[in-house]
DNA sequence: CACTCGCTGTCACTAAGTGACATCTAGTGC
DNA sequence: GCACTAGATGTCACTTAGTGACAGCGAGTG
């Protein structure tokens, strides 16, 4: 599912690497040469990667909502969001490397907080998101990408599941709470029907 | 208005110098030592301030942003947005201090595209006046700060605030065209009415 | 006046990030 | 199979971003 070029496979790859060590050890104590260490490539070549070390962690943030927005990509217009996604998510988080990216994802969020370096990664992430999801949300609402309302659309949308990710992030790391796949959708569901400024979420063909 | 502690305000001085630096010279070409030489402090102290250096423009950045959220925290239960706005946005817009940073703001927004660290600094300037809505999102809504609902709103109203001072600030830095502050206005009061999820628009007590 | 206390400058230092060039590797054409 | 090219990588010297440590300075405060 959606792999990308071959350069940004080998980027996400260390950017796995950058946040486990951020997780483990924190962002000011991990040093690029241990990401290039861990990642088994020079640091040069981290720094060709990655424009600072916040950004380090972009793709593996990234890749878990773009994925997403792949997902509502194939959205049909037949579907109201409740029902595909009533059938499409169980299959989409059983994917193993969804789910490993994803917990590394999770893990970030929680520690957001303490590291606002890497809330600046997370929310240039969500922008990358947001401007997949213009052309869902033109495609969807039959306009063009460049329509205002398009893009305010994708923006609150894309808000909605940052708020929702952020805070499932936090109740399942430190809250220490169990959420359930089916809870997990019902929010970013519930989220996205609230957010979305235009009619969008049931069929619409 | 709203002047912050000593602290605050001599970074915010600091950051209108980089503004215009980064503005003039590009984000790569402006150095510390520039930032420092141009505020008249020493490369030391820029750092105290600032934990990065596109960190260096989120102060002015901020402001515009937080001077707004903070004039909806006057807006009357009595008052619809649109009531409120127009009596008090002329009264707004014509302060001196607001304009110049405004017009650094824009300036920084217009090349947000060849910037990306500069766009993390912008994003980073609309989260802190997100939370900064929260509270006036709850109080309209009188809801509590940490109501999901409540921080959805406020999050899909920065959402809506941050892409219409996109929008404007490339129609006017780039695209050479003359936005008035009444156009602005009705511009923001559509898009937040549009964003908003919780019914806090219209006259609510 | 003495006495904090928080802010700033100086300077030596570490770590982030770049430029330049050699090398390697994966195609591609023959 | 071989030669050729183009893009990715490693090495190393380098610049600039960013920190630690300490001394001074200036505004309260008793």
């Amino acid at each position: 599912m959606t792999d990308g070029s071959r350069l940004e496979d080998a980027r996400l790859d260390v950017s796995r690497h950058a946040a486990r060590l951020f997780w483990e050890k924190g962002f000011d104590a991990t040093s690029g040469d241990d990401i290039a260490a861990a990642a088994g490539i020079s640091t040069r070549t981290v720094w060709r990667y990655f424009r600072s070390k916040e950004a380090c962690v972009e793709p593996v943030l990234k890749v878990s909502e773009l994925r997403f927005a792949a997902l509502l990509g194939q959205w049909p217009k037949t579907e109201s969001i409740d029902q595909f996604l009533a059938r499409s998510m169980t299959a989409f988080v059983s994917d193993d490397a969804f789910v490993r990216d994803s917990i590394a994802a999770v893990r970030i969020l929680a520690i957001l907080h303490r590291e606002p370096a890497l809330r600046s990664a997370w929310l240039m992430a969500c922008h990358a998101a947001e401007m997949e999801l213009i052309g869902v949300v033109a495609d969807r609402a039959a306009r063009t990408a460049d329509d205002f309302e398009v893009r305010l659309c994708a923006a609150a949308i894309t808000a909605a599941m940052r708020l929702v990710d952020e805070e499932i992030s936090a109740a399942v790391i430190n809250g220490g709470i169990h959420v359930t796949s089916e809870e997990a959708t019902a929010r970013i569901i519930s989220a996205i029907r609230a957010a979305a400024t235009l009619p969008i979420c049931d069929a619409v063909a």
